[in-house]
DNA sequence: AATGAATGAGCATTCATTCAT
DNA sequence: GATGAATGAATGCTCATTCAT
């Protein structure tokens, strides 16, 4: 039944919300199943319905948010502008999302931590980030006028991406707060700039 | 007493060597106080002697970790070479030491996760990267010849710190393994390059 | 559903007679909440279920006796008889209730030490205790033709509860046992002999 | 040497006194010997020294502060003065020591709690009760002119005794504090005016 | 599907006591 | 006699999971 179906995936969808908010603000191992089934107005025996363990349920909020994530970047890299604004767009884009929400890095931060010990965790991350990597490759290279597979290219992709997530890493953990908008703003000028230098 | 200073510092030192070496392989919140009593092999009590709780061990063991991390570094960046040799140096025994004992990339992971919680350890890791950034900005400056402290030496120092950061946390969580020390190799060589190109 | 606070109601009435004995036993602090465990047939969680802490599992185990110790004493002193023979009953029944379970008065004697640290405790035992000394004034203020506030009549009730109580605390550690009824038969009526006397 | 027997003595008053303290404070199963070894200033080795263990340091608390009370009573009950003097005077003597140090009668409930458990002390205050009996025994004895064996004496000042004690409990306990030395005063007053009429 | 009472293994921490110095 | 670091059994409480209803 498709009516069953929908009821079904809107729990799914509270459900998820209900634990990333409480990931996000106790962390995974302090958040008690408890503290989920109250934030999302279910019943404990509801949420067990829908995840068998705590574990599923984290593994399953990844996915859906690297899914998310994904689609959100392709969407970005595939409309019709120049590479150049559609870097600066993603960039700015990805920028005001977590100066809205910070909890999302937060909660992305604990999520990480939960890969190393989770293995099916950890290789979502693991393809997040392989995909992530191709996405930005395919901007180089029509930035570059590379092949998006070229070593050259994927190095630059790679470093690229691993300086966005990095930059968020400090953002969220600073004492003294900081415009994330910016500080990849700059970045990312002063990057493609060399890339459009001849001889690069 | 001297005598008496020294075994309190070699057993906490062997208490911080056990409880990275525990929080390493199972994460905090998996790590039983027990483990790390094991693991030390002195007793529970003689633990609980030295650190008042789970929490101030971990918090400790930050401080220890981080302290030993600021000062390689600065004996790193205040060497003779030419500034793009010891920014490659520094970039090489990085690597290094994290290949040759990846568990540490495991555990500062670990603990940055943590530090979202505890705030003493947010302290920490939040000055320790603004350290960090200084000492890049160092080298930086004399790689380019400006300031250490213009805003766009800052900026780069930030940017590469965070590169850094970024780029092992995918090492460390890659399901397909890569050479972290060519990798960051090969983008710093990059930069390095484009910091000579004149015009920069 | 009605049904379900009854199974909660015997739930706790269940566990407030397991832990009633296991104190009596073994003193508040030498009792394990494992031990209340055993001794109620329960499980540790439908503990926990019920009552948040082991103090808060004492604190209204104190409530429910002194609530029914309240009730009992009201109803002996709302029966038709004269006063005196009213009196008299009271103290048989006080007497002959803790001789067939002496493990009561070890249990209240435990009780008003925890009543030194744990202020709801010492709330209950002190509106008890005034509670007691306006039933007994009740009484004598029949007996002697006074007002039951009027000040003689309350030093004479609160004097009379006091010798109640210290009766019993010594009953309860007298190495050498003696009859608890008889000796407080004797005082009573030692008292209600006075009371009648002219002048009195 | 009698030197030696000196500070040892002085060592264990130091110690009864802290413990007292820390006893009245906190009871007897909160206070950790730590507790006990900061108050008296003295070290941990030293405690385990001058006692085996934190209840033979208990029963010797209760010893000697009981054989001081006993010696107290004693030189009241063996004053010149008529009977009834000596009997208020003790009242009073009694009433004012425990309104100027009220954790007095906390640390005698404390120990009474106690006494159900360990044997020793129990053996303790149940002959510190009957010596107690004795003594107001004589006095109402002369009182009544009487033996001071003679049940009705013994039952009186059995009664006498339970007063004065349930007294104190009530006191040590209300919430809404009273005047225990006018409380008592008033009581023993209509009592001794009792003992006088002719024909009791 | 949904509820929430019940389960019980797990764990951080405490603290009386010991003992090498 | 005195010190205080070290020991380790003991224990209150938590919380993921189950299951009768």
């Amino acid at each position: 039944m498709t009516a069953n179906e929908d009821r079904g995936n809107a729990r799914r969808t509270q459900i998820f919300k209900a634990a990333a908010a409480v990931f996000a603000r106790q962390g995974y191992h302090r958040a008690r199943m408890d503290d989920i089934v109250e934030e999302s107005g279910l019943s404990k025996g509801a949420l067990y319905w829908y995840f068998k363990s705590k574990e599923e349920l984290a593994t399953g909020l990844v996915h859906q948010m690297l899914t998310h994530e994904s689609e959100a970047l392709e969407a970005v890299v595939s409309r019709p502008e120049p590479a150049a604004d559609r870097l600066r767009f993603m960039s700015a884009t990805f920028a005001r999302d977590l100066t809205e929400s910070p909890e999302k890095a937060s909660l992305t931060l604990e999520l990480l931590a939960l890969a190393r010990t989770v293995p099916e965790i950890r290789e979502c991350f693991s393809s997040h980030h392989e995909h992530f990597v191709d996405q930005i490759s395919r901007l180089l290279a029509e930035l570059r006028g590379t092949r998006p597979s070229s070593a050259e290219t994927r190095t630059a992709a790679l470093a690229l991406s691993a300086l966005i997530d990095g930059m968020v890493l400090r953002w969220a953990l600073a004492t003294q707060p900081f415009d994330l908008e910016s500080a990849l703003r700059e970045t990312i000028d002063a990057l493609v700039q060399d890339a459009n230098t001849p001889g690069k």
